[in-house]
DNA sequence: CACACTTTGAGAACGCGTGCACAAGCTCGG
DNA sequence: CCGAGCTTGTGCACGCGTTCTCAAAGTGTG
């Protein structure tokens, strides 16, 4: 039985989710009880507003001249966000990247469990990283369905990602996290989130430049 | 005598420059001199309109029933973008993280070069990575100052993200390319960009859980 | 119990970004 | 030189997200 949603919770809103979340476990950790719209908004980096805006889409949870309860927000979150379970994932791709992420600890501390990894590099394959053998691309249908993995992380060079995402896609997975700079399309009904490096830093390098030859500071802060 | 912008271009346009940049020498290195903006949206995972409307921003450089002068445009992005020059950057945080993107080739390629690492760890000062030392943070200040950095990748922990900012802030350090799962504030005129691999795969599981348990598939796109 | 104070929840206005639709402008063939 | 066929550039309408604002609803004190 999950949560029944008031009303379609905006993806603006989802992306904002996760701040609130990591806010109020370092605010438990310190046994507060109780917190309002504008200390999580400080935490988290947003305004009180959007805080509260926010919050009324998963419910009425918090009590007007009080705040919000932080035990009981904590757990509303984690089970919006899917938290309260556990994530089989699967790394395709162990460069230096996926080597990287691999050996992340951030990951299974939130219910993402890596349990497979992936590569088309013969000499790679058998090889262990952590506790964890690296698997051939040939198994990748077997080993995905067999461990039942939902969530795959696309770290291979921009020419292998479109077939890997097919792959991933045909094996049963729904969401993947791309991190080879490439367009990759999906079909409806799988979600794709994409993180491009070197994007990023020419992006801060377009805003740099400006700061650099204007006089004028065009200060710039981040969207999504 | 960089260009003047006819007009300020938004920042969703800013976003996706690199998307067309990234086409446009993929379509270059095929002998392609023109090109449409059907094909050159289709390249880039987005819609026609929106990619005459990007590039009406930096100016008419199309030709009406033609199309756009791959080189040309080419010029023109990337001058706006900053990738005409070349960009020393620091890694700060040498963890598994920092390693992978002290060996990142996709930064070089694109002019950001890295110069600089730093940690606080006392036994991997001095180690080399690639051709490059890490320097201790004690000396962050004048490292920075040295190489003359204008762009600074956060690698570290969260519990060291905010000083680390600071340190670099203070060293002159005008954009911040930031790992660590930890908000960060930075002074105006000061451009910070995150990047949080937990909060993505925290994303993809909501839509996951409203897939698994919903028959109705919600799609979803990423917006920023 | 009344009143001052705090804080949430939501209505409303505003601004930005997206996408449609079409006129303007270019090429090419006859 | 003219007309058919493309493709760009942009005006416009729409929708989403943000922020302002304030009534509603709680707490605590005298």
């Amino acid at each position: 039985m999950t949560a029944s949603p008031r009303r379609r919770i905006p993806e603006a809103t989802v992306a904002r989710l996760p701040l609130y979340y990591r806010a109020l476990m370092e605010t438990g950790e310190r046994q507060v009880s109780t917190i309002s719209s504008e200390r999580l908004a400080e935490l988290a980096g947003v305004n009180a507003a959007k805080v509260r805006k926010d919050l009324s889409y998963l419910g009425s949870y918090g009590t007007r001249g009080v705040g919000y309860d932080v035990e009981y927000l904590l757990h509303e979150i984690s089970r919006e966000l899917g938290l309260t379970r556990d994530w089989p994932v699967a790394i395709v791709g162990i460069g230096n990247l996926g080597r990287a992420l691999a050996n992340y600890r951030g990951f299974g501390a939130r219910g993402f469990r890596v349990e497979v990894l992936i590569d088309a590099d013969p000499a790679l394959v058998g090889h262990r990283i952590g506790d964890l053998a690296v698997v051939s691309i040939d198994d990748l249908d077997k080993v995905v369905r067999e461990h039942n993995i939902a969530i795959g992380i696309l770290a291979t060079p921009a020419s292998a990602a479109q077939d890997v995402a097919d792959r991933l896609v045909a094996a049963g997975v729904t969401s993947i996290l791309n991190f080879a700079p490439a367009v990759c399309s999906v079909p409806d009904g799988v979600s794709m989130r994409k993180v491009d490096l070197a994007i990023e830093l020419q992006i801060l390098s377009f805003y740099q430049l400006r700061r650099g030859t204007a006089g004028a500071a065009s200060p710039h802060e981040q969207a999504g």
